[in-house]
DNA sequence: GGAACATATATGTTGAAACACATATATTTG
DNA sequence: CAAATATATGTGTTTCAACATATATGTTCC
């Protein structure tokens, strides 16, 4: 067990305990699947944040999201989504237009440029997928999916989220 | 299956395979826990990546690391750590000096000060572990380790890293 | 031993994230 | 209906991270 990957990527020959273990690994594991999707983003000069809210906004096309709608659906909560959309915005990515409905709100959809551009990264995003695919079951991916939903269950309990 | 946590937690209905749901729930599962102990580095005005090298710096005391080893074991890459180990300097809670075999490197040294404050965090840091444990059995844990430990050993093997 | 290369670290600059606060509109309450 | 509160978003500022590059020392190879 000394010699586990976790182990050697952080030349680190013993841990507290077996929880703290699988909290670094998971934080290692979780690091190196952003860089991966990190350098496909940088291809297109996007963040790894702006990549997730083109994500969402293509989900929810042609009707739009108000700011926080994207941030409940981000897999890291920015507070700073604002200026994020604005470089979307910039690049003519997404269109911001303000709610008839509440005044306050204002619906931020994706346009056809963003889905094109999402189109051209779906491939080299891809590539990543497939060899994970090789590495695990469909066994192992759905204990992965099982055991990261238990802490986000109880992170979501602990902030009283309603489902 | 359309009301797992991750379900819930991005609002999204479905994924376009398992491999994706995997993936997203390991990096909403580490920004968890990266939030959480950000929380309480925060409280001593420490920067999680700071916190980090304190604790690796820790692991080799007295004798120190100069800065490609604290790189390789830091659980994030980061390019930058000779200005997080300026701050760290600064309040005293390392000390850097230069080595007298090779002129080029700098080996840096935990202080009392730095080791002190390790201990004041380890209590509030312990209490996110326990939560932990009681949601995980001993094979729970085991798992998300391995499961993560063939990503790792994946991203290892890509680069090339020697063991 | 000197040129070429590799290694270890530091710096300069740019861009992004974090935090507190400000504004503007809805909603509720007396 | 007016005041108080809640909600949704935007802005100002500081700090942090990313990238390329610079410097200085060590190593290797003729």
């Amino acid at each position: 067990m000394k010699d586990s990957p976790i182990h050697i990527r952080l030349k680190q020959n013993q841990f507290e305990s077996d929880v703290q273990q699988a909290m670094l690994s998971l934080i290692v594991a979780a690091d190196i699947i952003k860089r991966k999707q990190l350098i496909v983003c940088s291809s297109k000069c996007l963040t790894h944040s702006q990549y997730n809210i083109l994500r969402i906004l293509k989900g929810c096309h042609p009707q739009g999201y108000c700011r926080k709608d994207i941030i409940e659906r981000m897999l890291e909560k920015a507070p700073d989504v604002t200026r994020l959309i604005d470089g979307l915005v910039a690049e003519d990515y997404a269109e911001r237009n303000s709610s008839d409905t509440d005044k306050r709100m204002s619906l931020t959809r994706i346009t056809e440029k963003g889905i094109n551009l999402l189109n051209e990264l779906r491939e080299p995003m891809l590539s990543f997928s497939k060899e994970m695919d090789q590495m695990f079951s469909m066994q192992d991916l759905e204990s992965i999916t099982e055991l990261c939903g238990r802490i986000i269950a109880h992170e979501m309990k602990a902030e009283g989220v309603q489902s």
